[in-house]
DNA sequence: CTTATCTCAGTCCTACTGATATTT
DNA sequence: CAAATATCAGTAGGACTGAGATAA
């Protein structure tokens, strides 16, 4: 954590976004770490909450993560129960991974923590310019 | 870099600004690659357009870098002749670091790098929305 | 036989720790 | 002598690579 920043810098947006986002990245991962995960726990838990059973390679691809690192994440969230392997019937080459109920609530948990780091964060903005800047990163994303 | 989103992750604020503010590290990362440089000697670089010569350890507690890491920046931007060591004459166990003239013209050059990136970005966004970011973001990191 | 999926061992890289030399 | 500064060697941890095992 920066004491403080290069002034010529802060006239640029992607750093301020940077350093907001770090910012943001240290408070989960606190609280993730915690509860024995880290940021790739709770992407995979969300993927899995939202799109329901997938492959460890599609998990892979879609989130951007290394095949090998899945696994060992996958491992971790089944030591935590949150999650179950089990062999897809139609290629047993694939594990099909699913949330068990406890994942269910575990991750209804973590979006409550991330939410609540991310309103005392924007705690300095209006109702209306948090609602703007949701929309206007959505659109970089998008674009 | 992930291939989609978990949609259950797009409501929070803090996610979009980690996603966005990975794209742009990325790109800024690549291009200061190619000049023999990360984002650390940038940093560096900056601080001390902006504030003068100062010691390492200073510029180790203010860009929130550790010490150790800043001997082997200095050393790199030294190899490059953008920066200079001289000891402090008022406490010789201090070395002064100093933008040669030629870091400063190269760090004129990153600025514009990442200005240009940082416009790409913001591409999607109006003039308008694009100073409402930045006053956003600038009073979050104050906040 | 080739390809896909998962796993694992090993490697590389980065960040940090601890110790040392020098000066205050 | 104790504290501050810079350096360096070593360590720990993460990310990635390559090879092996199983199945398609």
């Amino acid at each position: 954590m920066p004491a403080s920043h290069p002034s010529s810098l802060l006239t640029l947006t992607t750093y301020l976004l940077s350093q907001t986002a770090k910012i943001a990245k240290r408070q989960l991962d606190a609280q993730l770490q915690e509860r024995g995960m880290r940021l790739r726990h709770m992407l995979v838990l969300a993927w899995l909450a939202d799109n329901g059973s997938t492959s460890q390679l599609s998990l892979a691809t879609n989130l951007g993560l290394d095949p090998s690192d899945v696994t060992s994440t996958i491992d971790d969230l089944e030591g935590l129960k949150l999650v179950k392997r089990s062999i897809d019937p139609s290629d047993r080459r694939r594990k099909l991974i699913a949330v068990t109920s406890r994942g269910a609530t575990e991750f209804g948990r973590l979006q409550d923590i991330a939410a609540e780091i991310s309103d005392d964060l924007l705690a300095p903005l209006s109702e209306r310019r948090r609602a703007a800047l949701q929309a206007d990163l959505l659109a970089i994303l998008e674009g």
